[in-house]
DNA sequence: CTGAAAGCGCTTACAG
DNA sequence: CTGAAAGCGCTTACAG
């Protein structure tokens, strides 16, 4: 505590060195000879028990106990080939959607005995390359990605690895990779049904289809195509398509697209964030949710539940991906067969923020005319 | 597309197989004799370009080029004895604050060339030794922690394999660790003497120290320290130890304290979530923030400046944390000697929903015994 | 079931 | 500045 300076920041005069030497790590050449066996035994008494006389593997697993004996991962991995390691990259840890999934991919990888190595691309297919690559020359035993849209190099060199990929958050790909999600046009679809079902006719869409990203444009898509079949269209001026999907670009982008058009009664927001930012954005202005207006997200994260009115939204199950993708990636590298596709449910999960729109006949049937 | 099922959870029938063989990764040896060199000088030219002769140089970047050379990390490691890798354990990802925190950590490590592995405990101090435990096994140059209290066999495990070692988010450790961050205690206490310049003398609080967590421990202190000063006592049911940080948990604290103790007018809570919770619920309760009762939160993420009112919390800077984590943590595994203490500004954020306490002077001056 | 030995793909003293 | 060779700590055919 005292050497804690008082000014911030501050660096107290302490330092820390690098770790001084002592006693010397235990290998398996010890184990060895204090079990009195071959390495070759040593090895195969720890990693295929059931292959060497008990009295043996009994002896071999007391040394290593004595000796607090860790196996070197470098070497197994070298001589081995197989690094039980697998890497990850998603586009943010700051969406909550990919923080979940990344935790239940780690317990599941764990598991099994297998560690995670992660990296960020925020939504840059160059940086996501180099991710790959790294990982790639680390030597990870498998890849977990995000999506179905890469830099044009990234699929070759992983094939040209020969390591196995999974995708998440989309159930298909286009370029042939085992993916595990869902269906993102197919949800905004059902929730743009809904809304027309409740009698709304003029949408607007928040969207962060910005950075360029599969999931949000099929989402976008889902929503034209449910309110085309109704004989809609959306002028683009309509969408605003926002580079992050954070609070901020939803209110901001609420705002806008209200000014331009305040006869929309449907924002549609393809991530909660946003949808959370246009709630927020609408009670700053007096508009009430949902006699006014009626707004949607899209994930179903925590915040989604607490807000004023609570969004409508779509679950999307990150855990259950997250183990899925652990689970499968793990059966490609050890030889056996998975589904190309694994699709799983995307509920519409229906709150406070969306209603009946206002007045739907006397808005239909005004007749345009009269307005000129 | 068209292999996807339509049923859900579905899979496709397609399968994906483990990569089959083709053409085989080049090594540095490939290398060595296509540009007509030794493999130590293979090795150098690409290691320590400026030891070897231009010319040379040259040929072998070529050679590396034109193979697509990429060294095999698992060989590199096992004989230099370096992994170029680092393990860091967090608590969750759920949190932003860690979330952010380990975008930056992980940036920071990239750009020196090394690599993420990342687990997380869940809060749970076996989970964090377990997790440790296997990252050293996996032979990390190097780990950041969190937090100064870990399970007792951690820090000697990784005393006795010598690797460096960071903690992160408090900023000074009893354990003789190099800790960067900030001072949790100092920060609640300012908040607290901030509540008390306006006027506030009835105080609860929602602290996640329901799991053990020295952050949260420390940030309880100094409210009391603050308050203790002026001579007011905390009861301990005036206190929630909520075990996860929440917007539920908040939510449901503040209910109960607001409903056992209606004189209460600051509620301090130990993060933003909780915080976000104990708002929602004031509103839902028809309770004004901040005219009937004033909420602070700590951490300052995203949703803090959103809610309505905007919370008034601590700002924790997460990402220059990861971000002087990576580059000390590398500094003392290249040996040089780094402080014991980084300490970092944790910024008041007065936001709408503190404000003076209502009618102060009949609140205090109001004789108890007329009260029975 | 066990052991001796080669080999995984690099780095790095040690000579030259 | 360059090369031959040993060695990092394991695994795994190959014999026995």
């Amino acid at each position: 505590m005292d050497n804690s300076d008082k000014k911030l920041p501050s660096h107290a005069k302490g330092k820390a060195e690098p770790p001084s030497p002592g006693p010397t790590r235990a290998k398996l050449e010890d184990v060895a000879s204090l079990a009195k066996v071959s390495l070759a035994t040593a090895s195969r008494a720890i990693n295929q028990p059931d292959i060497v006389r008990p009295a043996i593997r009994e002896r071999v697993l007391r040394a290593v106990e004595m000796l607090a004996y860790t196996p070197d991962r470098a070497a197994k991995a070298l001589s081995s080939g197989r690094s039980h390691t697998v890497g990850a990259v998603v586009p943010t840890l700051g969406n909550a959607i990919f923080a979940d999934g990344v935790e239940a991919l780690e317990v599941g990888l764990g598991a099994r005995g297998y560690t995670l190595i992660l990296a960020h691309s925020q939504y840059d297919p160059a940086r996501e390359f180099r991710q790959i690559r790294s990982m790639l020359e680390y030597g990870v035993d498998g890849l977990v990605l995000v999506g179905d849209s890469f830099a044009p190099d990234s699929l070759p060199l992983i094939r040209q690895h020969r390591r196995p990929l999974v995708t998440t958050y989309v159930c298909t790909s286009r370029q042939n990779i085992a993916a595990i999600g869902i269906d993102n046009r197919r949800a905004t679809y059902g929730m743009t049904r809904y809304l027309l079902e409740l009698g709304h006719r003029e949408f607007a869409v928040i969207a962060n289809t910005g950075m360029p990203n599969d999931r949000s444009k099929a989402r976008l898509d889902g929503i034209l195509d449910a309110i085309g079949e109704q004989g809609i269209r959306l002028p683009p001026d309509r969408i605003i398509e926002a580079a992050q999907p954070t609070i901020v670009a939803g209110r901001e982008a609420f705002r806008r697209l209200r000014a331009a058009h305040p006869g929309v009664t449907a924002f549609l927001c393809t991530t909660d964030a946003m949808a959370v930012g246009a709630v927020a954005e609408a009670r700053r202005e007096g508009i009430r949710v949902p006699e006014d207006v009626s707004i949607t997200g899209f994930d179903d994260v925590e915040i989604a539940g607490e807000t004023d009115p609570p969004l409508t939204t779509v679950r999307v199950p990150a855990a259950e991906i997250g183990t899925l993708a652990a689970n499968q990636l793990i059966r490609i590298i050890e030889g056996e067969p998975i589904p190309m596709s694994t699709q799983l449910e995307a509920t519409l999960v229906i709150r406070g923020s969306t209603g009946p729109v206002a007045a739907p006949a006397l808005r239909k049937r005004r007749p345009r005319a009269a307005v000129v």
